[in-house]
DNA sequence: GTGGTCTAGACCACG
DNA sequence: GTGGTCTAGACCACC
């Protein structure tokens, strides 16, 4: 069952918290190929946010591939293959640690010291 | 010499461009203690944006003692020690690094998987 | 015998890829006039979707002329004369090749480059 | 300048009318690079529609990198070099193409006469 | 001033 | 019942 936690406290936008907490559990394989997501006036009503706001996530989920619409039916979970994930997850990935280590390195890490401190905030 | 590169693409707001760059000078020491930093009208007539964009930069910057002002006078680079700088520089990582490896492990990526891609992203 | 394939992945609702396909096997002629169309029930179960879709898609063949009702006994294939398809074809394609070259113009497309692109996607 | 017409006659949603036209106007370089497009507020009171409508056009152009957003200043006409122009171009067509000739395939137009159709149509 | 996000509520097309 | 589109109006961050 598809499982979705708000925090007000963060400051990503709604929509994207959700997009990011349905694709991981995607990209995981936590919801199945084929699973209808559960329609997005109950999602909203549940979670207590406007229909619009799942509705733009939901919008990036399926412009992303990790889901398809079918009007009038719902929306389900793509069947995504091995390879689709690992490029999916390797392009996810290649945009944002780009600019994190660009960071990182500004404030003068070592390539030592940011793998130390990945590994000890891994843990946590 | 202060120098600072404001991009219209990034995503990042110009405040915060003008920060990381500049905090990340002082914290590398190629801004060395005791500098004054240009008036802001100066910069800003550089860098072709507002005046307030400027002051909002450097008045984060002083709210994390990178610099102080003398009203007046102008702004100076302060005078960190080792000891701060190490403190500074562990604080502004600890924030960030704690929401990157949530994202990455929301992404199913394994600690292994992470440090292959930093040693990877880190020598581009 | 009369051949569906309803595509989840495609954007049109599905009442009309129905209609698509059945038309166009019509005016291609693999449909013989006075063909009797199995009934919409058995249609609607083989498809694995709902009768009202298939009716909708069946009320749109009859009010352009490919089909005909007989009220108790079934829907059958007009029986379109050479002319009557010519027609048929050139109006439906009217309509569409319009907007279309449209589009193509307002992307900044010559003529020649269109017919091009023609040639090139046909063969696929 | 800038220059849209929505018809209300359209089945084409608003935003996709206003997409088309915009990106018909930059990718035929009637909009030269670095122009700033009117703020969405003026361009929906001008249109006599929502902020929002106007909000979803603007960010499909920015997602297909027709147009930059920045934040507090306004959006800009991105810089397209001409091997972007003809990338983008190729690629908007290829996706339509493929549908649009099945479709003509499935209504039993040889290839021939789709080009004649073709040139009959782009002249009007 | 700009754009970014979110809301509540409406109407339509599809199944 | 589903999703798709559009509205009017609000609040925020940024410049």
């Amino acid at each position: 069952m598809i499982n979705i936690n708000i925090s007000g406290a963060s400051k990503k936008p709604i929509y994207q918290q959700i997009f990011d907490q349905v694709s991981g559990q995607i990209v995981r394989g936590e919801l199945a190929p084929g699973t209808m997501l559960p329609p997005i006036r109950t999602v909203a009503k549940e979670l207590r946010i406007s229909v619009i706001t799942i509705k733009k996530a939901w919008e990036d989920l399926e412009r992303l591939g990790f889901i398809y619409t079918m009007v009038g039916r719902g929306c389900f979970v793509a069947d995504l293959t091995a390879g689709d994930l690992m490029g999916k997850r390797s392009s996810m990935l290649a945009e944002k640690l780009e600019k994190d280590i660009a960071y990182y390195k500004s404030l003068g890490l070592t390539l030592h010291e940011i793998i130390e401190a990945v590994k000890k905030y891994y843990s946590n």
